[in-house]
DNA sequence: AGCTGTGAACGCATTCACAGCC
DNA sequence: GGCTGTGAATGCGTTCACAGCT
C-alpha cells in the first residue's frame, strides 16, 4: 500500500523543530486535498495538482512541505498516499485523541454527531453538561455524564483536547475545571476570551466573528465604487452623539445552553495566548 | 462600476480606507469586549483595560483603532458607547443583513437556532435544504423551504451573505447556485475548498481543521524534550515505519447532511481566493 | 525536459518606543 | 503624569526565480 522503500529516509535532522504556524494550519487541508485524490485513485500528483486541490498556490505549497522533509521526487511530484501519511504523523494523526465535549446544547449535539469525529484519530470519551435532566440522555454515540464526572473521565481517559460549547458566561469556568483535570489544549465555541496558564492552547471558532468580518467586506462592495472619499452610505461627522443603542445579542456567538451552571464567573484577566 | 484609478496617490485624509485584514478580524472581539464592559456599565477604558478585556496587547489595540480613527482621549482612554458604535459602524453592523442558510443537519440546525443571528445585524430569511421530507419543517424563527426557492429568496431579499451547511460534496455546487442568485459573501461551514468568481469572498469555518491543529501542538508538547515536560499518556517514536492505513473519515468536517441532494460533483479547480 | 526544494526579495503584521496631547 | 497615536524597527509569511535532481 504504502512504500517504505524510500532510501533517502526522513530527514530526523530535525529540520521539523518549529513549523511556521501559518504552514502547520494549513497541513490539515493538504490533508483533505490529499485524502480526495487517493479516494479517486490518483496515485501522484504534482504541486501544482495538490495545490489547487488545497485552494493555495503552487510555491506556498512546496514551500511547506519543504519544512516537513524532502517527501517529493524532483521531475516527477508527490507519491499522493506517501505524503498523505508523512502529513497525518507530523500532525499527529497516527494516534489516538481522546476528547470530551462540554455543553450540549444544539452545538453541542452537532458536535456529538459530527462523523469526523467518530473517525478514528480523534475519538469523543465524553459529553458533560450541568443540567441534571439531560444527564444520561443518548447523543450519538454517547451519554450525557455529569459535570462533576467530567475532571475523573479527563483523568481516566488521558484527555488531552477538550471542547467547550458552552454558553459565553460559563465558558472561563468550564476551562478551568478542564485545565486543573489536566487538558492541554482546548476548542473554544463559546464568544468569550479564554484566559489559560501557558502551557495550554486554546482555539476559537466563532460564527459571529466570520460573519462580522464577511459583513465589513460587504459592506465595502456596496459602497467602494463610486469616487467616494469614505463610502459608507451614511455620511456622518466623524465625532457626533451616540445614536440608538446596537443590537442586543451581538456580542453573542455560537455557544449553546449549558443547562444550571453555577457561574461562578471569575475575574480571570484574558491574557495574550492563542498556540503559542 | 469600479471607477478608481487612483491607485495608491489619494491622500490620506481618513486613514480608514485599506484597514488591513489582520485588524478587521480583530474589531469584532473588540466589538464584544466593548459590549462586555458596556454591560458591567463601565463607560470609559483604557487601551489597557481594553485589550486585556480582548485577549491582545495594548500596543496592538492602539494599532489596530488608530486605522479607525482617533476616536480616544489622550491622557484618559476611550470612551465605550463611542468607541463601540464607531467600531460597529465601520464593520457595517448598523445596517441589516439578510441571510439564508443552506443545508439544515445537525449543524444548521444549531445554527438556525443561534441566537446571534436572531440579533439585529444578522437576520436569517430562510432555511433551505434538499430533502422534500424536511421541507415544511419549522426550525428555529423559521420553515425550512425547497432548494428550488432558494434563488428567489435571495433576490427577492437582498441576501448577501450565505451560510453553506451542507456536506462536503454538495458545498461546490450549493456555492456556485448561491452566487449565481447574487450572494457575494459565504460562509463556508463544509469540509471543501470552495471555488468562486472574484469579487465573491468566502470564509470558512472547520471543526477538522482546528481540531488537528490542536493535535499537532499536542502532540509536540508530549515528545518534546526526552525531559518531557507532562506527558501524554502514549509516548512514541518520532518516526517509525508505515502502520496501518489513515482512519477514514479524516478529510470530513462539519457538514451536515443534505437531504438528497443531486451532487453533480462538478470538475471545479478550486482557485486561491479567500476574502480578496 | 520537468518538477521539487530553497535562498533571496518582498510585503504585511506586530512590537517598540516616544512624540504629542490632555 | 498618563495615555493615545504613530513612525521606526523587527519579525513572519508569501512570492519569486532558479539551482539541483530525476
Amino acid at each position: 500500500m504504502t512504500p517504505r522503500n524510500r532510501r533517502n529516509a526522513p530527514r530526523e535532522d530535525r529540520a521539523d523543530r518549529g513549523i511556521p504556524e501559518a504552514t502547520v494550519a494549513r497541513l490539515p487541508v493538504y490533508l483533505r486535498a490529499l485524502t480526495s485524490l487517493s479516494e479517486r485513485g490518483i496515485a501522484s500528483a504534482s504541486s501544482e495538482d495538490l495545490a489547487s486541490s488545497a485552494g493555495v498556490n503552487s510555491a506556498k505549497l512546496r514551500k511547506d512541505l519543504s519544512y516537513l522533509g524532502s517527501y517529493g521526487t524532483r521531475g516527477v511530484g508527490y507519491d499522493v498516499e506517501y505524503l498523505r501519511y508523512q502529513i497525518a504523523r507530523e500532525i499527529g494523526l497516527t494516534q489516538d485523541w481522546p476528547v470530551v465535549i462540554v455543553g450540549i446544547g444544539n452545538l453541542g449535539h452537532a458536535l456529538a454527531n459530527y462523523s469526523g469525529f467518530a473517525s478514528r484519530g480523534f475519538r469523543v470519551v465524553a459529553l458533560v453538561d450541568t443540567d441534571p435532566a439531560r444527564v444520561g440522555e443518548r447523543v450519538g454515540e454517547s451519554t450525557i455524564a455529569p459535570y462533576e464526572d467530567m475532571a475523573g473521565i479527563v483523568r481516566d481517559h488521558g484527555v488531552a483536547i477538550g471542547v467547550v460549547a458552552t454558553p459565553a458566561g460559563a465558558a472561563q469556568s468550564v476551562c478551568d475545571d478542564l485545565v486543573a483535570a489536566g487538558v492541554t489544549s482546548i476548542l473554544n465555541f463559546a464568544p468569550a476570551v479564554l484566559s489559560v496558564p501557558s502551557g495550554v492552547d486554546v482555539r476559537k471558532v466563532d460564527l459571529s466573528i466570520e460573519l462580522q468580518i464577511l459583513a465589513y467586506h460587504e459592506q465595502r462592495k456596496a459602497h467602494g465604487g463610486q469616487a467616494r472619499g469614505r463610502g459608507r452610505a451614511d455620511e456622518r461627522p466623524l465625532s457626533e452623539p451616540l445614536p440608538e443603542p446596537l443590537p442586543e445579542g451581538l456580542g453573542e456567538g455560537l455557544g449553546e445552553r449549558l443547562g444550571g451552571l453555577s457561574v461562578s464567573e471569575p475575574a480571570t484577566v484574558p491574557v495574550e495566548v492563542e498556540t503559542a
